[in-house]
DNA sequence: CTTGACCTGTGTGCGGCACCCAGGTCGAGA
DNA sequence: TCTCGACCTGGGTGCCGCACACAGGTCAAG
């Protein structure tokens, strides 16, 4: 088996395969004589745990925590309970925040509806934006962590 | 003013605000004969403005478009509102993905409570992971835009 | 005259890839 | 046999908004 079809396998790209593979989350079965990897169910399965794991909130590095730790014979189940438990609390945190933020921006559209536009004057930027703003916000790290399309 | 004054009337680290310098957002007065940057009210006021627009969820990159646009003489509200459309849809869809994400980690924590840690054999990583792996979920970017702390 | 807080420019790291490049390799069709 | 196009390789860069570090210069207060 090739990258690209151990990659479609998996449902990532190929340029996603590589990337496991740079950072060693993902190993090829090995290589032909002209240097192209191989691979195997194995491989397949690997990479479906990695995208299973993005998908619960663990990081890529988490899952390469695990990985380790299956390869030296220890259960890594204890250790993903721990560590899902602390992505949910952190993800509960920034899904709080994005949620503020939402609120912040529909009220900024309703205002805006009754408000005009400002001519430029030198002294703001945007009389609309100057307008709504909070006082120093102090924005976070944002909003990490796998959030799954469709 | 220094540096650092500016930065901290405005509620920003001196970091942030070189980060600000850098990319051009901000300027200074000008420069002492040894070369540090002097800073006016202006220039707090301009930085306020580009956490002001953080804060309702516009990008860098659009703080600098409006930026330029008021330099320019004409007014970027117009500019401004479609923009924050545009991003309030945006981040409308990202705040649904971290929700789906969310009740799947939950969904997760409880339903490990229920099942045993797995043990190595070589053919899984983890058997709480893999188990609760939805097929194939494909991640999209993360959730960007300024999730404001506290 | 020393101390320590500030300044300068420049570079790196974070996460999870996406994309591009130059060049090698392969199977299938003309 | 030759060529075509799809694939492979390693390596690099870009995204976003900073945070942090480094080496060296500058400045006011004690």
């Amino acid at each position: 088996m090739q990258l690209i079809d151990c990659a479609r396998q998996a449902g990532v790209t190929a340029d996603t395969l590589r990337h496991y593979l740079r950072v060693g989350l993902v190993e090829a079965d090995g290589r032909t004589a002209s240097g192209y990897r191989t691979f195997s169910e194995r491989s397949v399965a690997r990479v479906r745990f990695v995208r299973g794991a993005l998908a619960l909130g663990f990081t890529l590095k988490d899952a390469g925590e695990l990985v380790a730790m299956s390869r030296r014979g220890t259960s890594p189940c204890p250790r993903a309970r721990s560590l899902l438990d602390a992505r949910l609390e952190e993800q509960g945190r920034q899904l709080d925040a994005a949620v503020r933020l939402h609120r912040r921006m529909k009220e900024a559209v309703n205002d805006w509806k009754q408000r005009p536009d400002g001519v430029p004057d030198g002294h703001s930027v945007c009389s609309l934006i100057e307008g709504s703003a909070s006082p120093a916000p102090l924005v976070t790290r944002p909003l990490r962590g796998a959030a799954a399309k469709s």
